[in-house]
DNA sequence: TTATAATCTAATTGT
DNA sequence: ACAATTAGATTATT
């Protein structure tokens, strides 16, 4: 087994599994709990393996190994594509469910997009309209945590599975945390040139 | 001829999302049960630009054409980019120096550029040198997905930004990704014709 | 003009 | 839920 991507950091133990080229390398490890795959990782990890030698394969390695099977929920599963968040926020009435004619062409929609994804096997990424960015939007800037009965009214009103509205939701947060941090470092790089600046005259 | 790098703007009428009138209506959405909400969106939009029928595509007309609108923030009056990455060193100089010397030099003239291009928000295009992508060349044979420790290696030993190092894997995946499904298209447009070139005479 | 660095967003994964 | 990361699309620079 060779491990040249991946070490162990003494402030971040992630073991970066979010590519799927790394995936494949270790996808044996999956097999065994994490704390049996850090003993591995580092007792081949014990004299660095991270020599720019070794990654230009100057050294003997081994051949790639094979693709991973990706766990796909969409592919097959396609029924099931409402139940993942009935559970989700404890308070929620599970027999509605009454207004599915808006949801039937649209399962149609995807499913033949899915199709003609075939060479990724990835969800198909959604193009939010003008109009539905602005009302969630709107939305986001009165309440940035909406509740499963929320999305699921946008989800119907915009003609958009609940699901992506959860997603939506999710990185809106995550960018206006990130432009907070950038506002915060021009807070204080503004600070530092306001206080060198006049000092030069 | 190709006319990839024409872009026709599209007269994107800059939707104005922190506008305090759009959630100014929606904002006494979350203090009421949730069936209440599409009764006061109507009530409230019957009259303004934002028919919430048409919003929400429950007019009954055309067939939702695909994607009438696409959302692209970057050409609006949007400040708040990318800018996390200005304390860093950002080596756009092909040449080799001895560091002492022409870093004051380069970082003044990098600062320049930077504040030249904050409005804009963009980063100064980084030129790599030959050799700096024959190695990165080198590793992306072997290992296309680079893990944190490699490229941080790879950032120290061909004094790049990391963010660099990995900005250039990702485009250089999309380059192959792209080569690939070019070649699929040119090995099915060949089958194609090789079956009726014969067959026509 | 072309190639590609940079940016943005939706999606995914592990914690 | 969040952080990191990916693919994909697009913009903008050399």
């Amino acid at each position: 087994m060779r491990v040249s991507s991946v070490s162990i950091r003494p402030a971040d133990s992630s073991l970066q599994f979010g590519a799927p080229g790394v995936a494949a390398r270790y996808l044996s490890l999956f097999t065994m709990p994490s704390s049996a795959v850090l003993r591995v990782i580092q007792s081949v990890d014990k004299k660095t393996v991270f020599t720019i030698e070794s990654i230009l394969g100057l050294e003997k390695k081994e051949p790639r190994t094979i693709n991973p099977k990706p766990h796909r929920p969409w592919t097959d599963s396609e029924t099931t594509q409402h139940q993942s968040h009935i559970g989700k926020n404890s308070h929620t009435s599970p027999e509605v469910k009454s207004k599915e004619e808006n949801i039937t062409n649209q399962v149609t929609t995807d499913s033949y997009r899915r199709t003609l994804n075939w060479y990724i096997g990835r969800r198909p990424r959604t193009a939010f309209t003008g109009t539905q960015i602005e009302i969630l939007e709107s939305v986001f800037q009165v309440n940035s945590y909406p509740g499963i009965d929320v999305r699921e009214e946008l989800a119907q009103r915009l003609e958009l599975d609940e699901d992506r509205i959860q997603i939506w939701f999710q990185n809106r947060r995550a960018k206006l945390k990130r432009s907070h941090r950038e506002s915060q470092f021009l807070m204080v790089k503004k600070a530092f040139t306001d206080l060198q600046g006049p000092a030069e005259q």
